[in-house]
DNA sequence: CGGTACGTTGAGTCATATCAACCATAGTGG
DNA sequence: CCACTATGGTTGATATGACTCAACGTACCG
């Protein structure tokens, strides 16, 4: 699990350059944290934890996209969020001492710093802006998970593909070429917009067809931000 | 807004007999939360905030029901979640520096405490412990939010419908007849299911064919909760 | 060259939404 | 006290979005 070859992030330095969470603490704690933590690099398809298993700790990641997932009873995966450098994961389950209900899977290589579960709890206690900080993280965590909680209840499939385009653009970006800088198969798209596979490739030709986007093999091209927000309704 | 008839409850006392997020409060610190306080009542039917307003603090809920909803494109009501006494709700508007993004309306005759905004950062900042209850507690809501993502994404309506009241049983009881303690509307039913209230009644009455459940009126009975569960798969 | 994973398309089915009519109940005001 | 209205509950008929199943195409990889 060692890396000769790439350098291990200092959390301070890392912490200001991604904005991550632990962007208020002293110089003393980012020591302390530098001193605790474990860098670790995983390949695509990696994962970092099971649903279901204890963690002893959690990933800030540095690098790469991670996917994070739960299981439904039919085996068919529901993605919760995407985590991108400066977020931290498997967070939940280390404050509530329970068992993890997500899976991590990596979807572009991913640099992370393990930081064992303590550290955590500690750090609230010893540092009130830290605890803010965190307080309000998970609040807003929780405030998408609830304005998703709607759109799945009220929303077509239509309209939350459209929306679920939307938000990949905003927090991965598109390129010089309107292209979406992040890739997925059609089967991950229909589980965050929590559809069948089938379902995301009709819409998606047919988003071809109003010239809303444009295709090749997994690459969509963006052709028509305002027409998807109409679509998405709101 | 003063009821000299309802003896106001004093924080530490009922912090501790509701257990509350306020549990672990020095003494000074609850009797300053109860200096800052304001007592308020409400009738059945009244809002105690609207979506898209700012609001001024969070309530702590003494006695009655709250639901807190979200109000979809068409005007459809998807119900959050129900706060009951020892429940705080509008916490997260207030840390983020948000407007609501729910609106909260009273199921059941409610006395509340409310408190100004500031107090929630400053109690996060001078006690730890608080903190952590805070985060663990968000940490809660965030994990059922997720759960309920991947509910209404993977499972049918009928499973759905068969979890939600097996959640109302497990939130507010059911009586010595077997009686489901909390009453609410075929629509209020659908909007926590996240279906059409045609739905609801119809998979009801279903639900009372394969006694499961009886009905009479609003009142529900539950007859068989190993077939509930089994129904909700899981 | 065969294999594995992903993508696409078509056809058929079904759960659920929608629309519409109607009943029950309770509160209101004349 | 009764008509009036509002709200909630129920049922039936109909429409349709989305899923499933199945076949087949495509592309990359060792």
């Amino acid at each position: 699990m060692s890396h000769p070859e790439i350098p291990v992030p200092f959390c301070n330095k890392c912490a200001f350059e991604i904005n991550s969470i632990f962007k208020h603490l002293t110089k003393d704690e980012a020591d302390e944290l530098n001193y605790l933590k474990e860098f670790r690099v995983f390949k695509k398809g990696a994962v970092l934890y099971q649903e279901g298993s204890r963690i002893s700790g959690f990933y800030c990641i540095n690098k790469g996209i991670i996917k994070v997932f739960k299981t439904g009873p039919d085996g068919k995966e529901q993605i919760i969020r995407f985590a991108k450098p400066g977020d931290i994961i498997a967070y939940r389950s280390v404050l509530s001492n329970e068992p993890a209900c997500t899976t991590a899977k990596v979807l572009e290589e991913a640099y992370t710093c393990f930081f064992p579960s303590e550290i955590l709890s500690t750090l609230v206690k010893k540092n009130p802006n830290f605890a803010l900080d965190l307080v309000k993280l998970i609040c807003e965590e929780l405030g998408e998970a609830n304005s998703y909680i709607i759109d799945i209840a009220q929303k077509t499939v239509r309209e939350r593909l459209a929306e679920v385009l939307l938000k990949l653009v905003a927090d991965f970006g598109i390129d010089e070429n309107n292209q979406l800088k992040i890739s997925l198969t059609r089967e991950e798209l229909a589980n965050i917009v929590g559809t069948a596979t089938e379902s995301v490739i009709r819409l998606l030709s047919e988003f071809k067809s109003d010239r809303l986007v444009d295709l090749s093999g997994r690459k969509i091209i963006i052709l028509n931000l305002k027409g998807l927000e109409k679509l998405s309704n709101f």
